[in-house]
DNA sequence: AACTATTTATAAGA
DNA sequence: TTCTTATAAATAGTT
């Protein structure tokens, strides 16, 4: 749609290029806008060009958004301090890939930035035994209305990933103590059960040796094998 | 572009909504196609209608489709017969959500050449039982190794990622049936046990009685008071 | 699913 | 980049 009807294949000229990138960028991105304003429907879309730089839009949904976010991470596309943000606030400029020490370095940053946060959600959870399904579901409702109100909020979204993992660790902890505990008070039980199976036999055996003192038409072999329920084989 | 301008906002005529979906998605992903021809950019597209169909467009290039493909697991659809999440996230049973056989599918359908490293994975997963910790570790190693030496191959590193994950998952999946499995099987212990312990206890009462018929020094009340051990009281 | 009158997107040029 | 403008494409309403 312009002067001449254009081939769909590679431009190799590079200016033109990428001026076509950019304009049909836009354009694509608008479409994308109005497809789930029109339709209500959801839309994440995310354009990386050839030179790195990423670009996205999805809708206002959560689960779009955390999409696009999650994209990022994939791509390795985060905002990192020192580059320069586009004047459009779709881009984020494309810092290098996940290395470990980039990772380490963003791990600090968020994690000195947010540690009261998180203490704070860590602290809360205790308290209230990790809060009931509601009052999380509410609390992650909150943060995530907050973070479409300032709409390009990215970083809460990635604080609030951080915090929902750090949650997801705790209750994942907290889900393998509580089945150890229960493992071992049962084992326990079963050790007390079995010890007073043990002093009732005993007790049994010693009753029946007492009226075989007295009547001795059956021998001792037989008692336990008549009277006394076998133990049953248990597996270790 | 049509007869009439049309307002962007949300459609309110049901049909007609539903007619401007259609017409407009496939003119968004052929647009988002052409994109990523014309100028060699990579592009990933995501369109969830309001009814829930799921269309997507994603370039050749790996790391749009895996994109793609993570966003698919994300939403929860995957166009595969009998696949239904668990009610917890931790658990992947085989039954379920993220089998391999399924996952090896829809990487086939992806054109991922990585389809058969993961039927590799799997079989060897399956054949040493998720393998010796040891053997886990030397493979990540050699894995890293690999991935120093080819310095920029971030693929390999974020395939061993996707691996690591799934086998993160599966190795959580197979820990949590294991010990609800223990649990059952204590439980079970236990139930047997007081079972006999019931027994005894009666069968001694019994004896008790008996002996009493012919000698009356106790009243039957401190019977059990004073030769029953007591059952400890346990915590449910 | 087609048709077609319009609107919209955009290629080329400045 | 940005604007302009001729033209190609997309599509709203209709059939």
């Amino acid at each position: 749609m312009g002067r001449k009807k254009l081939e769909i294949k590679r431009i190799e000229n590079k200016s033109s290029r990428q001026v076509t990138f950019s304009k049909r960028r836009n354009g694509l991105i608008e479409k994308a806008r109005q497809l789930s304003v029109l339709c209500d429907a959801s839309v994440a879309l995310l354009v990386v060009s050839a030179s790195g730089k990423l670009y996205s839009f999805s809708s206002g949904d959560k689960t779009c958004s955390r999409l696009i976010l999650n994209a990022r991470f994939s791509l390795g596309v985060v905002k990192t301090p020192g580059l320069a943000r586009s004047s459009d606030p779709n881009i984020l400029l494309s810092s290098s890939f996940f290395v470990f020490s980039s990772l380490v370095k963003i791990l600090d940053r968020y994690g000195k930035q947010h540690a009261d946060d998180l203490k704070a959600l860590d602290l809360q959870s205790k308290a209230l035994n990790y809060g009931s399904h509601h009052e999380l579901l509410e609390l992650v409702e909150s943060k995530l209305v907050e973070s479409d109100v300032d709409n390009v909020s990215v970083d809460s979204l990635v604080q609030l990933e951080d915090h929902l993992e750090t949650a997801l660790s705790i209750t994942r902890a907290r889900k393998t103590e509580l089945m150890l505990k229960l493992v071992d008070s049962l084992k326990e039980k079963e050790k007390l059960l079995k010890e007073e199976n043990q002093v009732l036999a005993s007790q049994m055996e010693k009753n029946h040796m007492e009226a075989d003192a007295d009547n001795m038409e059956m021998s001792p072999g037989q008692i336990s094998d008549m009277n006394l329920p076998v133990t049953l084989p248990l597996l270790n």
